[in-house]
DNA sequence: CTGAAAGCGCTTACAG
DNA sequence: CTGAAAGCGCTTACAG
């Protein structure tokens, strides 16, 4: 059963072809080009002995991998997994495949893990770790990749990129809780040196600012990750600081469940004494207690649209960089109720 | 800034020597073959150019490629991404990188998945669709392609698998649940096509049995999928057709959150009324309403274990098939409680 | 319509 | 210690 793999000169020599011909039938865009009589003699040989082209010689050969390398923080974050499937989606459409990795934070590691990328002669890279000043992203420049950020962006403007419409989704947490009477609220600011964080903040700002209160009612208090843990400690130094807190915007979802842990230990009961906001609407937080209002974020569209973009920037070469912004929508659960 | 890609030849080319040479030195295992003086001089011009090898044409020239190719069914069932971490931490170590990609449940596109990554000449494949007879796993066995299942096995054994013990989990559960007085318990059986489903199934029987319970009175119910929705429906009709039962033993997590669904929507309570135990200890299952107690089951030491097992596989050739049973351990949450 | 040849960028026995 | 040569499996201009 175990079949001896099969190569072009194998056939061509069974069939006393030239190895050339066989390559033109295996191929259909050069199939044309072969008698239908030799075409079809081909391909049932092909077929007989189950051959499979060998891509990487194909690929040495034309200097394109067809392959979109794609560099994560943390996969186990549920944002990242519908941002994934939108891109293999998408890339599969166009013959590409992705090859995933999960860099985690750390620059050296991720810098490691590009070069392991480069070498493996990937198109294009889609990075989902970007930060605002990245060093990481300057390397890839160098070695003259074609690049798309996703969810995340950098300052600079260098690269194109995919992302959440972080103005508008604030803009609607802070005149949901407006609206539902809190004068007394809390961001709870992600981390700043990534973009979704610093634009969360200064959507947050805006907000407050476009709906009469004052810039030192807008209070804020700095989170230091992403993660569940950051989020109950720096929801236990938001209520130790601002005690008249009616609400707390969390810099996203895994903040806001931290901030559950925390109000849990403080005694303090969610809406009724203080209301919470997340952001990114991630996967079962409709199922907590209680369902969060959050600003759900379309990931895995995201992730397609950043496959196009890095498969047309692979076109045409150059044509200036470009940011898409997708606008965000607020869900509202239990989490957010009247003030006290 | 940008650099013009170099090889092996260029460097050659530039430093007045012969490409053999230039390859010693940038291989560590045969870099003490060539002189220290001409050795520094190649490092340093390599250096200099950013020089990077380029991964196929090794590939193409040693035919391995030190891939390996891992195949989901769902990247967004919050089980994988632990599993898919632990491979990648243990291919990482021995120089190897997984290529993954999610090919769903459908087995035609799962062949389409398996012919795109040995056209890509990966060395092994991991895969986690695995079902009890499973036509895929021939067509790999076929093309003669190091071949591991995780999460899943097969029931013929011709494959090496890392799984879950699921007979000592379910037998945790149902002690658990006799222990608190229940004796009206119904299993949400999960889908038997696959080795959880139908193991958790057997798993369950075989508890009950050993707790003198008569098998009649071990009654189950069968969900479609491991889904939310397939939990809510098959929970509507577990309760319909034993209106007595005070516990449910979910499938697994997902199923036993469509149950928190179906239980809400017959104005029952959890625990009062009925407890509900899950499968998996998924992530921030411990934050639902009321926290969910499931079975955990280590899928970042799965990923690991199936990592290495299948690297093993790669040294030496043949060797006979195992399977790898991890222990998984009852995390006693809010959702179970004596019954009324 | 088909063939002969060169070459993608490496590795590795074989000489010397 | 270094070089010359062959070859991994393809693709693709160039002939005829």
């Amino acid at each position: 059963m175990q079949q001896k793999k099969m190569t072009l000169k194998g056939l061509a020599q069974i069939l006393g072809v030239h190895t050339s011909t066989v390559g033109r039938v295996m191929d259909p865009l050069t199939r044309h080009m072969v008698g239908e009589e030799v075409a079809q003699r081909v391909l049932k040989e092909a077929a007989k002995h189950g051959y499979r082209p060998n891509k990487m010689a194909a690929s040495l050969r034309t200097r394109r991998s067809n392959i979109v390398g794609v560099i994560l923080p943390d996969i186990t974050n549920p944002v990242f997994p519908p941002i994934v499937l939108g891109i293999e989606d998408e890339l599969r459409k166009h013959g590409y495949v992705a090859l995933m990795t999960n860099a985690g934070e750390d620059q050296a590691q991720q810098r490691f893990v590009v070069d392991q990328l480069l070498a493996r002669q990937v198109d294009a890279l889609i990075l989902a770790t970007a930060t605002r000043d990245d060093p990481v992203i300057s390397h890839c420049l160098a070695a003259g990749v074609a690049l798309v950020t996703v969810n995340r962006s950098e300052d600079r403007g260098r690269v194109s990129s995919v992302v959440n419409d972080e103005y508008a989704g604030m803009r609607q947490a802070v005149e949901h809780l407006l609206a539902l009477g809190h004068r007394h609220m809390v961001h709870l600011v992600g981390p700043q040196n990534l973009s979704t964080g610093h634009l969360r903040k200064e959507g947050y700002e805006l907000a407050m600012a476009a709906n009469g209160v004052p810039r030192e009612a807008a209070w804020e208090v700095e989170g230091s990750a992403y993660t569940r843990e950051a989020g109950r400690a720096a929801c236990l130094e938001a209520m130790a600081r601002y005690p008249q807190a009616t609400a707390i915007l969390a810099g996203n979802d895994l903040l806001a469940l931290g901030c559950y842990d925390g109000l849990r230990e403080l005694g303090l009961r969610c809406p009724e004494d203080v209301s919470v906001v997340g952001h990114n609407d991630m996967p079962f937080v409709d199922m907590v207690n209680p369902p969060l209002t959050t600003v759900r974020i379309s990931h895995h569209a995201m992730g397609v649209q950043a496959a196009q973009l890095v498969l047309k920037g692979l076109q045409q070469e150059g044509g200036g960089q470009m940011e898409i912004r997708l606008k965000p929508e607020l869900v509202v659960r239990g989490s957010t109720a009247k003030p006290r």
